[in-house]
DNA sequence: CTTATTCCCTGATTGC
DNA sequence: TGCAATCAGGGAATAA
């Protein structure tokens, strides 16, 4: 995305009148694609789980991929192609097109990103993130520290199988109340965060659905997990069945014998 | 303020 | 084999 968008301009934009939820900002979505025609993108961003494209005009574009949206860079349009619900063709007349089988992906056009994503917690990979960053988005936090992992306003981006990697690999128990962490699990919890992020962008994400980047390629990553969907099979670390628990309304998977 | 629950959506999977 | 019910999941909306 970074490599072939800025300095690009969309010259044609359209929303299929199939995702009526997918302009959030404006909300008909006949005025968001008036709004980006003739935009020139700037640089293209990432804040948490939403992508931000900064346009020359000062504007914001930024788009939430959800759980199946992927935009692809095409040479051609997606004609005829499935799931296909929105069409942004491009100066040098290639098209990037956003496919999303379940409807749940969203776009705004708006004059600050820091509308949409001002209250997102900090970055885990960004240089401030420590263990008293975490210290601080699990104060008065009685809910389950899972729970809490995957609160965007607490700390930004992790979704369900970081969260059940990262509890894995610094060996606390996702029902554990997230305020009842004493400072060395903190510290190991903040490092496992980094290492389980990092090693996931490393593998190009986690492609356990229908993930791919806007080349169509998948990541890896889901290869590479430990915990995440593994339920029943040995814990890699001491042999115990994985178990597999409802928290946060999401499927939890932790080993027994290793998560206190 | 926090926490829990429901909803959105549809392909894949499971159950009879 | 066929059809219906269930499941998966991020985040918004709603309720308590």
């Amino acid at each position: 995305m970074q490599t072939f968008l800025p300095g690009r301009t969309i010259v044609h934009a359209a929303i299929s009148p199939d995702a009526p939820r997918l302009a959030k900002w404006p909300p008909q979505r006949e005025e968001l694609c008036r709004g980006l025609t003739g935009q020139q993108v700037e640089s293209v961003d990432r804040r948490g789980k939403y992508l931000i494209f900064l346009l020359r005009s000062g504007l914001a574009w930024v788009v939430h991929l959800r759980m199946t949206g992927a935009l692809l860079h095409r040479a051609e349009e997606c004609e005829g192609e499935a799931f296909i619900r929105a069409r942004f063709r491009l100066d040098d007349g290639t098209w990037l097109c956003f496919r999303d089988v379940r409807k749940f992906g969203m776009m705004w056009l708006v004059d600050d990103a820091e509308e949409v994503v001002g209250k997102l917690g900090p970055e885990p990979l960004g240089n401030g993130f420590s263990p008293e960053s975490l210290a601080s988005a699990f104060a008065r936090r009685a809910a389950p520290v899972k729970a809490v992992l995957l609160d965007q306003a607490a700390i930004a981006g992790i979704g369900n199988i970081y969260a059940d990697e990262s509890l894995f690999e610094s060996g606390i128990h996702p029902t554990r109340p997230a305020s009842s962490l004493s400072a060395d699990e903190l510290g190991r919890l903040r490092n496992a965060i980094v290492s389980t992020l990092t090693r996931a962008v490393g593998d190009r994400g986690s492609s356990f659905d229908s993930y791919v980047d806007a080349k169509g390629e998948k990541g890896s990553h889901h290869l590479n997990v430990r915990i995440f969907r593994r339920t029943g099979q040995p814990c890699p670390t001491c042999g115990q069945a994985v178990q597999r628990i409802r928290l946060g309304g999401r499927s939890t998977h932790f080993c027994p014998g290793c998560q206190k």
